[in-house]
This record gives structure tokens, sequence and C-alpha cells, in this order.
DNA sequence: TCAGATTTTGCAACATAGTTGCATAAACTA
DNA sequence: TAGTTTATGCAACTATGTTGCAAAATCTGA
């Protein structure tokens, strides 16, 4: 059976063609991917509705199956949640080629939180220039 | 003379009417600012084109004057960088409200940070509820 | 297994955020 | 002050995402 179908009944849902198909394209992903390249993606597995896309993106992340970066771009990312990347880690975004993925060694650490705050999430981005382009382009 | 022609001119550029309000506005905020409240705010001080002020975030920015954090939603936010952030610190995005504001006694660390990426900025971006929505808002 | 209820999908239209090209206006320089 | 550079405003466009609604798929209980 697919890993993505498995992980969906897993936690009790429907698992749908186009949820198994995105979260399935999420997991083969190495880093986080933006809407219109999940779409490409799902092209080789047939014919998918944007809209239904999104909404299934959404549908991911409210059911913590992936979860959403902010990049420097305007348009969102998406990356599968896997097993062993916990609520709080890194994520590293590529200024050349805009590649984002996760660093899963890095612990954010929080230090003097003022106290009436109430903290849901930790989000820890970091830009620069990634290994490949770092090698490929001479500053 | 104002705070803000003030702050263009020492850094030698053209305190032209847009940059002056645009500045003068984020200034004053006690948050980050997404582009259509600063339009909203620019409204007192006389009438200013959308794309100009658009062009005049993104001046502010490259020249140092702001800086751009990513929130919750699809628009960026702009806030004005006082002397006293430094290129390292901590924003707090309120679930409730969408309130961005700077936490500066935040000072998030790096460890275990693959040699091979080169590192150009740290964004610490945390979600949560903020002091006045926890009051307001019983949970 | 069938009828009705619920959920999911696809389509069209809309909304929001930001960009580009270009002509005019303003500011600077000699 | 004339010419050059820079900034602004307008219109049109692109990218990203959302909403409403009807059709299709799926589930549930008899």
């Amino acid at each position: 059976m697919n890993k993505a179908d498995q992980i969906i009944q897993e936690i009790g849902e429907r698992p749908t063609a186009v949820r198994t198909a995105v979260l399935g394209v999420l997991l083969n992903a190495g880093s986080a991917l933006a809407h219109p390249e999940v779409l490409e993606r799902l092209k080789n597995l047939g014919e998918f509705d944007r809209v239904t896309v999104y909404r299934v993106l959404e549908w991911l992340v409210i059911h913590g199956l992936a979860h959403k970066v902010a990049g420097t771009g305007r348009a969102c990312r998406f990356q599968a949640t896997h097993p062993d990347t916990t609520h709080r880690h890194a994520h590293f975004q590529c200024r050349e080629c805009g590649k984002i993925c996760c660093l899963t060694e890095i612990e954010p650490k929080l230090t003097n939180l003022p106290e009436h705050f109430t903290v849901e999430s930790i989000e820890l981005n970091i830009k620069g220039v990634c290994d490949d382009c770092g090698r490929h382009i001479p500053r």
C-alpha cells in the first residue's frame, strides 16, 4: 500500500485520490514545495484541479501532515511532516535557487520570552546561500 | 525637522514627500504594518499612489531603514528599523489580532548549523496569542 | 444493497498582493 | 537655466489564493 494512503488512514481520515497524490508528492520532495510545483508534479499522476490542491494542502496542514513555510517570495511552501521533525525546527532558504529545506539539527532556543505571550509555534527561518549554489556561483 | 526626514538625509538619500511620509508612518506604528495599513494611515498626510508606496517600502528595506516580515497571511509587513534592533531578533505574531511586534529581548541562538551553508539573515517568528487578546478572549 | 446524508471535487468568478512599462513631474548638476 | 537623472502616478498585468455552488464520490443505517 501507498505510504501516503497509509498515513492518512492512520489519522482516521479519508485517503482520497487527491490527498494521497498531494501527500505523496510532498513526501517525495526533498524540500518544501510551492503550490505551482505541487501542481506540476501531480501532472504525472492525473488531472487535478488547482483549487482542490489548495484545499488539500490546507487540509494536510490542519491535520498535521504537512507544514506551511513562508519563504522570501509571496508564495507559501508546503512540506510533509516527517516523524523526526518536531514542532520546533528551522528552515533554510537559499537566496539563489529559492529552495527551502529543513535543518533538523538546529533547535531554536527561546530565552527571556515575555510571560504574557502564549506561544503556539516557533519558526526559525534562515536565509543565505545553500551548498549547491555556493559551489557553482563564485561570489 | 521631521525625524523621518532626518534619518533619510543621514544616509545621504533624497527625503521626498512619499519617503518621509511612509517612514514616518512606520516609525509611529507600534508594530509591523502591511501595505494596506500603511496606505490607510497615509491618507491623513496626503494622496499617495499605492504603487509608489510599494516601491518606497522596498526602497526603505534596501536602504536598511525598514525590514520586511513574513506573517501568517500572504501579505508582507514592514517595520522601521530602530537603532536598538539588531539583525538578529524575533517577531511575534498574534493569531487573534494579526499584530506583529518585535521581541528585542530574544536572541535566537544557532547551534549545529551545517558548515556549507552561508547564512545571511535569521528570522525567528513566534506565533501565538498576545497580551491584549489573551486577556480579552477566554480560551 | 439502496436511499438519503455528508464530504469532496471541479468550475467559474472573484479577491488580494505585488509588478512592469511608460509618460510626466520633480530634483539635482553643471 | 538646460540637460540629466531620479521619483512618481497611472494603467494594465501577473501571481497567489478564496468563495459559492453544483455535481460526484463516499459513507451510514435500514
